[in-house]
DNA sequence: CGGCTTTACGAAATCGGTTTCGTTAACCTA
DNA sequence: TAGGTTAACGAAACCGATTTCGTAAAGCCG
């Protein structure tokens, strides 16, 4: 017969042949049957043949091959996550610490992370469609949700269990949804404390956009923020749509050019407020005495900038790993909603933000 | 129009069933063997029938599911890419271009990608075996490669197939390798020629570290761009080992403070090539014409300084891409040492760099 | 026209597991 | 002590494919 396909394995076999479940069945004297039923925690394993099997097991190295498994049960202990290539940001520089949370958490559980890409939603639900036709992933990590989701319906009603990084839903997050975030709202609402505290009256604020929940939530924590710090809501001081360090000097522009202008600016992202020093520099102002600056996520160039910014720092690796721990406990047969998390951003003090100057 | 209810009162019906190879056999009158055996393009199938299946098969949506195939072929479609989280520049802003390169090219091919992350070697050793063991993953892509690298004798010796990001071995790349590189050396050949063109007369080097490959092709780059430029090779003025921003700039000022300074200083990497702008504010001098500075990457950060950096661009996607497709045609059984891919980095002026002032 | 290849397909084994369904012997009951 | 449970395991079906092997019909040859 006359092949014209992948050619087969390679002639050589140093290659330790790997111990199946019916050569620990054979070792052991009990059928595969038994282990497999053993090795689950079945109840009709006795305490001793399941501890002895597990201990064999151990000795000889055995480790079930995950696929063979899939083919019964459908499940692949994979975990999917879906690269947006088209995000505003490229996730900047969080992607290496996100992945590594992810996978470190899921290699722990015995489960692997399967990664694809997209430039566009539709894109984005055909490899989604594709890795569950496949079979090739469990769930899904959703980074970057935005007010309303269209991933969230999308896998809703593929009935695929799914974790989001971050609420959908703005104030009311979507209840029997999973997700992890980052308390954005509170740490605007720290900043504009911090700044008041030293003394400012006038802090603008420069969002993102506000397709994203997370925008919405920063706003919300900059609006809190004056309100708790009984200074008023001035309108001219909020501007949104800020996504690149260029628009965020802009905004810095705008905001200085004002008749009564801000002595601080809260920026929704780093990479935005390293806008506000390019202005600086334009017009011979010092950071942290004619302007302060206080942003949001910790991103390394925030520490080399001079002065160093005061951020919020966001832990993107133990997102990572939360998520992981979440969705793993959802294919677990936990239920959704009872998995959520939000945790505080930590303020990483620079030299961006101190006392205004005395007009 | 007849209305189909959707109401949650039947939930026993959330997935189409999904074709299996049976139900197309059934469709088609023939057994489930003819019918993989047309699928996989056998010899002993007629052309007819071939094609018949092929049609039908595409019109009941059948796709087979990769898992039930690799119980039996051991060959799963995914490729393995594990990061190395303690690399010291955490892969920078590239990682996303390359995930993304990789993704779109393995998606083409009906492949995916699986990831996973190591602290250091001995854990990627772990790591590897796990995968591997678990027939998670056919093969690898390893970033990131050293002149002598570990990785390389430990996979050969469990033989799996690899492809390198990046030649090991220095001048003499292993052969037998498959690997996709991006020529460093020729960059630093032309940014030496391109500023001796500029009249720079004393041009001055700083490196990466030198366990890394492309570190040393790219000092010998430098190297053979004096030469060609008939400009005598100084010690003094070649330094390695620098790694990041701060680095970067303490190497500026060493260089600066010799008692016969550089005009001009290649650097090995955008991100410390940075460290020049820094010391050039320190000291009062126009990057550009008081020192002329050309690097290596073409990360973002280098075209939103004042001048921007003129550096040799590497385009991640598209090595993420080529390495895919090298790892996929081995696994498909290319000879390892035929796949292999010099690819030429792409100067981007910026206007770091420039004539010499004359003394 | 009888024997020998081919051609093209079916039947069944196989991959490495999981799960259902018996089955045996010991253990309770009444 | 007979009859019914229960505990603990074996036998076999099964998951969804691939691959080996067998075989009927058609084609070839002298």
């Amino acid at each position: 017969m006359e092949e014209i396909r992948d050619t087969n394995k390679k002639p050589s076999e140093p290659v330790p042949r790997r111990v199946r479940i019916s050569d620990l069945a054979q070792a052991l004297g009990l059928t595969k049957s038994t282990v497999s039923r053993a090795l689950n925690n079945y109840s009709d394993i006795s305490p001793e043949t399941r501890e002895r099997v597990a201990r064999v097991a151990a000795e000889m190295g055995y480790a079930p091959m995950p696929y063979a498994q899939a083919v019964r049960t459908g499940r692949v202990r994979a975990l999917g996550l879906v690269l947006e290539l088209d995000a505003p940001d490229r996730y900047g520089p969080f992607l290496t610490d996100f992945l590594g949370g992810i996978t470190q958490e899921a290699s722990l559980e015995g489960w692997t992370l399967t990664i694809a890409s997209s430039n566009s939603r539709e894109e984005m639900e055909d490899t989604v469609t594709r890795l569950l036709q496949e079979h090739k992933v469990d769930g899904f990590i959703l980074p970057r949700t935005q007010v309303v989701d269209p991933r969230v319906k999308f896998l809703q009603a593929k009935h695929v269990p799914f974790v989001l990084f971050g609420r959908t839903g703005h104030g009311q997050p979507d209840p029997g949804l999973s997700w992890y975030d980052v308390d954005g709202e509170g740490a605007m609402r720290a900043a504009v404390a911090r700044l008041a505290g030293f003394g400012h009256r006038r802090i603008a604020f420069a969002g993102s956009h506000a397709s994203y929940n997370f925008a919405l939530l920063r706003r919300d924590g900059y609006r809190e923020g004056l309100e708790e710090a009984g200074l008023p809501f001035d309108p001219a001081l909020e501007v949104m749509e800020i996504s690149d360090r260029s628009e965020g000097a802009q905004a810095a522009r705008d905001l200085l050019d004002l008749p009564n202008p801000p002595t601080a600016i809260v920026y929704s992202t780093d990479a935005t407020a390293l806008g506000a020093y390019d202005v600086a520099r334009e017009r011979g102002l010092t950071i942290g005495r004619d302007l302060s600056i206080i942003s949001y996520d910790g991103i390394p160039e925030g520490r080399m900038v001079d002065p160093p910014l005061t951020t919020f720092a966001v832990d993107s690796q133990h997102a990572g790993a939360r998520l992981a721990s979440l969705l793993i406990a959802q294919l677990r047969g936990a239920p959704p909603g009872e998995l959520t998390e939000l945790v505080a951003a930590q303020l990483e003090p620079g030299g961006s933000d101190g006392p205004p100057v005395d007009p």
